[in-house]
DNA sequence: CTGAAAGCGCTTACAG
DNA sequence: CTGAAAGCGCTTACAG
């Protein structure tokens, strides 16, 4: 009955029980040194009266716990995304961890302040859905376990990374839209500080050169991974003249991009095709039209909860390059 | 150069400067007590030499740090929930503070592992964006300041709450269904144990019924609050005959009889208008041809931050009602 | 201004 | 099996 506000702790347990601390933190856990089958039914029984949980922060500052992981990901807006921190989250889960998720919104300066927010809370391990390169990111995969997936930092090639090959799959997109003859073909692709935006563009590039028809710089713009910048984007392009193919960085561009064909008139898919990448969950549901690269999301959250594990057992996995689909409608 | 692999503690950085570790939290610290600008300068110098910041866990543990709050959110899938999720992080982050994100996925049990976790982990405040009954809830509400947003808990009227008035966004959907005069109705609730389904179900009967034309049980039909649910719902109700509107429980379900609608071969918004709630911010990208109660997310966000913050200075705010918008397309 | 000390909630060698 | 004690990283009265 002690502090019936307050958050019972181990002491008043102890105190209930008519045993010592040391008895209690035992009868709670598996750990070291059994206790008596007496001290347990007392200690289990005053634990249940006071609501009696162990506090994870005295847990922690005694160093053993390392059960929490963070997620940083750049956009919880973006469907694909969020998809795969789930993923992830429910596996944590699943064998008793848990995850912290933080937004960096694609901003280094708020990335950092993620990091620094993730280090002082003494997390086993960090998985980075789409990092940017920031200072503290260096320092932080000193000393502790760092994954990148789905994009890479370029100056950290050490760190392991789960992903597709970008570059072949903007190939065989680009090939898909040759074969379908367009007459003009536009492309708005990502922002070029991302090592997988910026793959992905050679990856069309080349293609479209190889197969005689390399892009003209009036007919490629950049944007951010949003919606928003995808329709500003694909405003200017349409500007420049008329477009029946549309290649984008990601589907969020290409459902910004979307939004401004249907404003000017545009019928998609009849008058134009549109090309994503990432096969965002929802289009499924909302964007039947779009063409785009499936990419495993699923298999990025059990090769990243693998990764993680080896990591804490201090191996290095190597980088999980796994296969994409090319997704064509049709 | 103490301790080079590992993270640097206050008491490396004070062994590195050369004064008490009492100097360096005050040097770290705006609080109590100053310190000479020369200790603060080796303080500095030291940690920053260490790349030394103070340690979350100590801090808690000492019992100052009152800075996280944890979000429970039903679904990370849903676009309106992680939209209302992001703003608010943004909002605490701008004020210094941390969030913490779990999915309870609408599973009891589920949600109970994530209070339990937000327990043992000291947070100032719990953010319940569409909360379930559980055991646990009540039990954290008696020593934690709790909040609900989107949809309460019948059962716990003392927690302050900010939302719509979805009985009447309702019955204004209702109406407005009924002004179109469309030969056939068809209704796709959400699951009653959500108070907000439940009382959005009877909005919905009770303006239909005013209207002179009361639903038919053959004609409803309740889904989850997903996509998939949606789909099937709606694949159910098509079973029935043929309807020319679908009024679904929110745009989630809308999402997913949309989808069913296309490969039926029924074209929206022309043979039939469909009907959703939440005004998903994908809408305007995605969903133009989706009528909807537009809530405002961002207010949520601003009213829960502030509601929050009187919970936390001991006082008990108003529930905040705030104004929607039917938004019609046509 | 500064340092030694207490104490937050825990776990685990160390004695008994 | 059990308890007293040390110590994880911090902050803050308490002396000086």
């Amino acid at each position: 009955m002690t502090s019936p506000s307050g958050k019972a702790s181990i002491k008043d347990v102890a105190r209930a029980a008519g045993v010592s601390i040391a008895s209690v933190s035992r009868a709670m856990n598996a750990g070291t040194g059994g206790v008596s089958a007496a001290t347990r039914a007392k200690v289990e029984k005053a634990a249940a009266e006071l609501n009696y949980s162990p506090s994870w922060v005295g847990q922690a500052l005694r160093g053993q716990t390392n059960d929490t992981y963070a997620m940083i990901i750049s956009s919880i807006q973006n469907n694909f995304f969020s998809a795969v921190a789930w993923e992830i989250e429910r596996r944590l889960n699943d064998q008793g961890a848990a995850m912290l998720l933080f937004n960096s919104n694609e901003d280094p300066a708020l990335q950092d302040r993620c990091l620094r927010e993730v280090t002082s809370r003494q997390v086993a391990g960090v998985f980075l859905l789409c990092a940017v390169d920031s200072p503290g990111l260096t320092v932080l995969a000193k000393h502790t376990s760092v994954l990148f997936i789905n994009r890479r930092v370029d100056s950290m090639p050490d760190i392991p990374f789960v992903g597709i090959d970008d570059r072949s799959a903007a190939t065989e997109v680009a090939r898909a839209v040759l074969r379908e003859k367009p007459d003009r073909i536009g492309l708005i692709h990502g922002p070029q500080r991302s090592a997988t935006s910026r793959v992905r563009l050679e990856g069309f590039l080349s293609a479209f050169a190889a197969g005689g028809r390399p892009m003209q710089p009036a007919d490629m713009v950049e944007a951010e991974l949003s919606m928003e910048s995808g329709y500003d984007a694909a405003r200017r392009l349409f500007n420049e003249g008329n477009f029946d193919a549309l290649v984008c960085g990601n589907d969020q561009i290409a459902y910004g991009a979307y939004r401004r064909c249907r404003e000017i008139g545009l019928t998609i898919p009849g008058d134009a095709a549109i090309y994503g990448f990432d096969d965002n969950p929802l289009n499924q549901w909302l964007a039947p039209w779009l063409n785009t690269v499936s990419v495993p999301h699923i298999r990025f959250a059990e090769e990243a909860v693998q990764g993680m594990a080896m990591l804490i057992d201090g191996k290095r996995p190597q980088d999980a390059i796994l296969p994409y689909d090319l997704l064509l409608r049709r």
